[in-house]
DNA sequence: TTCCCGGCCG
DNA sequence: CGGCCGGGAA
């Protein structure tokens, strides 16, 4: 055991992403929160794609629970704008209005009351208490998942035994860099395609090495639904266009354009046709324009469309996004 | 162009 | 266990 976890930290020495941001701040709780920002934005999304327009400015935007919990809806959406899963951040400004009254203005630092946390779960709450306050957790993303799958010979593990596994794997020495060196591995080398040549264990020490390092931890088949929708930018003469706040929860609290079948019957043009895609759904979306008078806004007004300026829209979901796009080429 | 990737919640 | 998002790899 004490071989493979040297092995482990001697591969992150060299090879880890030892300068992400967040892997570099304090981890004595003063900086608890930074980590907290990147964890909830790392949990369904690429690194690359955190790090390029949304961790930075979210930061700036939002320093500390304080201001979190103190933000407007549309401000703390818009700020998350283009991410996806948007339940993320508004249970965030939860957690921070929860730590403003129950914590001291601070994240608390036990993996437990954590774990009470909205938006937090096993994952986030052990590595938060890990990366933020320097604490000795275990914890396991799929990541670290697939690492200790092959790593220990356990093709088709349950969740229980995946957090034994970590917590008996765990270098309760150097928590903080074992940790970081697990998802790296799974990240980088450890991938569902593995290069296992490049392996800290391999050849030896991995026991899925021995037969098939795919045939461990396979994930779920998605079956993909084709969808088509139509969408329909209504302008008013001002200029201004018309939106559908979302209250279900697909875009909760984001605004789309609205379905050209929600308006009745009005006149609208084709404009183009793009593709998007969410959860199990692949979108062949066909885009329509339809300038309005006044009298017709109202009616529409009465069917919940809303009209903002275009140099002051809401939180808009990328699909819509998209399909603004059009009128600009 | 198609397929793949991921933590939390009800 | 199914729903939630979007980009990027293949």
């Amino acid at each position: 055991m004490k071989k493979l976890q040297d092995s482990l930290l001697l591969w992150y020495e060299k090879h880890g992403r030892k300068d992400l941001i967040w892997r570099n701040f304090k981890r004595d709780g003063s900086q608890a929160y930074e980590v907290y920002v990147s964890e909830i934005m790392l949990q369904q999304t690429q690194v690359s794609r955190v790090l390029k327009d949304f961790y930075l400015p979210f930061l700036a935007r939002f320093p500390n629970l304080k201001e979190l919990s103190i933000a407007s809806e549309s401000d703390v959406l818009k700020q998350w704008q283009g991410l996806g899963y948007y339940s993320r951040v508004r249970n965030m400004q939860k957690t921070a209005i929860i730590c403003m009254q129950k914590h001291g203005g601070n994240l608390p630092s036990s993996v437990y009351e954590l774990q009470q946390l909205p938006g937090i779960g096993a994952y986030t709450a052990g590595a938060v208490a890990c990366f933020g306050f320097g604490k000795s957790a275990s914890f396991a993303d799929s990541n670290i998942r697939r690492v200790l799958c092959r790593l220990f010979g356990l093709p088709h593990p349950k969740n229980r035994e995946i957090e034994n596994l970590a917590k008996m794997f765990l270098n309760t020495k150097s928590s903080f860099d074992h940790n970081q060196a697990l998802l790296d591995l799974g990240a980088l080398i450890c991938t569902s395609n593995p290069s296992c040549i490049l392996c800290p264990f391999f050849p030896t020490q991995c026991a899925a090495i021995k037969t098939n390092p795919r045939d461990f931890d396979q994930r779920k088949k998605i079956i993909y639904k084709e969808l088509n929708i139509a969408l329909c930018i209504v302008s008013l003469p001002n200029g201004e266009i018309g939106f559908i706040r979302e209250s279900g929860k697909l875009y909760a609290g984001l605004y789309n354009l609205p379905k050209l079948d929600s308006l009745g019957f009005i006149k609208a043009q084709y404009l183009g046709s793009f593709k998007h895609s969410y959860t199990k759904y692949k979108i062949l979306a066909n885009v329509y324009t339809s300038k309005l008078d006044y009298k017709n806004s109202q009616k529409l007004a009465s069917l919940g469309i809303v009209f903002f300026p275009s140099d002051n829209l809401p939180p808009i979901a990328n699909l819509s996004k998209k399909a603004l796009k059009l009128t600009a080429l």
